[in-house]
DNA sequence: GGTAGCTTGTGAATGATTTCACAAGCCCCC
DNA sequence: GGGGGCTTGTGAAATCATTCACAAGCTACC
């Protein structure tokens, strides 16, 4: 398959929330058009888009509400569970362990690790805060694929060279610091700071501002 | 200005975050090469970020670390202070509520704002969390420029209706849901599920995995 | 003062993504 | 069964972003 852009990753999940909205309000059908209004891009996008991975429509009628949320699923790899740590259980950590919209999704919180022994043992919801001394073990007997790290910025790199040891694949990077990780293994990093700066970035160039 | 792409602000803040480590570490000077590496880009990609706002460096020598700081941080609007309200104090907006990273970097957080009578009162910090019905009174006061949204999807265009007739001009939006804005007001979303989400597209499709 | 050795700043070239525009296909109704 | 009115899927065009490549400029040193 020929190498899909983020972007339109990152859209396909968008139109998965307002297809499961759309389905919700019992809507069986939907076109391109009316799907582009509610993510805010043009209907020509959401073609191309989907084309990049088969063909979903049927002409002069749309796509099928509960079809197309199966087949962006299916493309997404959403149509099986994952597992996935959290490193780290300060506040982030913590929030994040409790989210609904993972489990929903099918991202199954399989375990919760910290250093700091005052945290160890705290029950968020119904998962336990672990050792860090644990986490090798752990992993060898959980095997997740994916790990949320939400630790200080100096810890960071050394819990991903501990994880991708243990064999995840992908990691979901809230600390402030750029990590390294070996060849096959996908980092993506958010950075609550970042956020704002852009906004502020905005806010000092009005002339320019996009929307 | 020409436009500039978001992409570009994204590594300036990027870049910022090195050089303040650059300086932390006593180095007075850097090339492009170098700031590149840590960044994880090319030095020409560091260069024309650059050079949409003017010419920082010396040839030969390359940039001071000191001066490129300040220079990117007046680009990016960080040579002020701004005013951020977080609506929500949730699991999220608490947690952001008492995140160090953003005061550290110039962003008040001048009030934090939920409807739950059980959370008003709750002190964050320094800050004590308000009830929803004080918001519009308080904005007028305060006048923030910013508002980061951690509210449930279907309070979130509500609440952004009622800050921007209060003349908020940013929102950063985690409520998983897509909302709308007057023209001149800037929207950022940031939605957990999605991130994992394009981590799962990549476990899913490994042959054509970027990094 | 002149030369060697770097590094910047920037047009031009390449590559990626989005938008355009239209043929092909489907449904409905007469 | 055929025509009208939609909507998809997709090459081609346009726009946007990154990389290349090199002249210009700075420092150090002889």
């Amino acid at each position: 398959m020929k190498h899909i852009a983020e972007s339109t990753v990152r859209r396909l999940s968008l139109y998965l929330r307002f297809l499961e909205e759309f389905e919700a309000q019992g809507q069986t059908t939907i076109s391109s058009g009316e799907l582009a209004l509610s993510g805010g891009t043009t209907s020509a996008q959401v073609r191309k888009d989907l084309s990049f991975f088969g063909s979903f429509g049927k002409r002069g009628l749309g796509y099928g509400v509960r079809d197309l949320i199966g087949s962006i699923r299916e493309i997404l790899g959403l149509h099986r569970t994952w597992s996935v740590v959290i490193i780290g259980a300060g506040k982030i950590g913590a929030a994040l362990a409790q989210y609904r919209g993972f489990t929903q999704r099918g991202f199954n919180v399989v375990g919760v690790y910290d250093k700091d022994p005052a945290r160890v043992g705290a029950k968020l919801d119904d998962i336990t805060v672990r050792a860090d001394s644990e986490l090798e073990r752990d992993l060898l007997r959980l095997k997740p694929q994916i790990a949320v790290l939400c630790v200080p910025g100096d810890a960071a790199q050394s819990l991903v060279d501990r994880v991708t040891k243990a064999g995840v694949k992908a990691v979901l990077n809230f600390a402030p610091a750029q990590i390294h990780v070996p060849k096959g293994v996908t980092v993506r990093a958010v950075n609550m700071a970042t956020e704002l700066e852009i906004l502020a970035f905005g806010l000092s160039h009005p002339e320019e501002r996009a929307s």
